[in-house]
DNA sequence: CTGAATTATGCAACTCTTTGCATATGTAAA
DNA sequence: TTTACATATGCAAAGAGTTGCATAATTCAG
């Protein structure tokens, strides 16, 4: 169950709310890892059960109340012994493959259209990635040591737009018919 | 619910059993889609239920009678109209990224390992892609449009393998420690 | 003949994710 | 002042996926 996982990892810093981490899901670790604001404070109030987060109830004024969560120390090292484990490489299912099994004559101009709106969200994703390294990353080498680990992933997220549009590219004219 | 149709995809030639789905989803659209024969049996069932299979079973000599599952006419239209439909773009969730933001001096090599594996296994797959589009798509442009579908999918398998054995590459240093 | 492997199918429990609905407070614009 | 929007949290049902267990026929090696 990574989700909890991810969720842990986006409280290492900082105390959060199930509101931020919603907000942060969407950026961020998000980009690996997507979860429903449903899903998260369910998976808050879960961790607490089992002791690896406490939370506060934090009264505002101009603002509903909050309830803050952080990471125990058990938490803590739960998070660190998973980092550890083996992990098992989930792989994508994606319509889009599935689909172009089905590719034919009467199909063919939607799945084209498919492929550019894949491009354009990769286009769209990847100058945020862009802007994301600019912005947090200009220097790597010399970030602490869990930067340069989000650095990787962020990497990964830039090769991965990088590959979809070159993949987009090269495919279209097979798919022909325009 | 995308496994329906990736199974109806998987018969669109050719009548099929269960256990042969099951095989074949280690296979070719099980690249892109992934079941385990417990989910397979039960869709099967469920899609006949919705008459858009129906079955027979075939007594066998020498092995356990079968049950062959084919598609409906009303199967077909279905399957249709369902790559017509908008995909939503299902992201993939990857524990590695999870866990490299968790990257730390007391991790690192483990996570270094990870890479190493994952670079295994993408080259692993890389070679047996590589196999089938020598195998099957050697000429690729005289092939009907179905199979030019297909074949694009397999060029997604391949760029994606490409892609994770240059992004390990790139940042096996930057986690570096070896 | 016994045990392992292959073919072939299935149930049940559990976990995980999605979807739809619901509620409550406060701010800012029309 | 009504409406919309942002903040903040939650329940419940349904759908999808994983894991463990189970069965039964046949072949083949030892």
């Amino acid at each position: 169950m990574a989700l909890n996982h991810a969720i842990m990892t986006a409280m290492l810093d900082t105390p959060t709310t199930g509101y931020e981490l919603t907000k942060r899901f969407d950026t961020s670790l998000g980009f690996f890892w997507k979860a429903s604001h449903q899903q998260i404070y369910k998976a808050l109030r879960d961790l607490e059960q089992q002791g690896l987060l406490f939370s506060e109830d934090v009264p505002q004024a101009g603002k509903p109340d909050k309830v803050v969560y952080q990471l125990t120390e058990q938490g803590r090292q739960h998070l660190d012994a998973w980092v550890l484990q083996d992990s098992q490489v989930r792989e994508a299912k994606d319509d889009l493959f599935v689909k172009l099994y089905n590719l034919n004559a009467h199909n063919r101009a939607h799945l084209r259209q498919e492929l550019e709106k894949r491009a354009h969200s990769s286009a769209e994703k990847l100058s945020l990635y862009h802007r994301i390294r600019n912005r947090r990353f200009a220097n790597p080498a010399n970030l602490p040591l869990r930067e340069q680990g989000i650095y990787c992933a962020l990497l990964a997220g830039i090769r991965h737009c990088e590959m979809t549009l070159d993949w987009v590219e090269e495919v279209t004219p097979l798919i022909g018919d325009a």
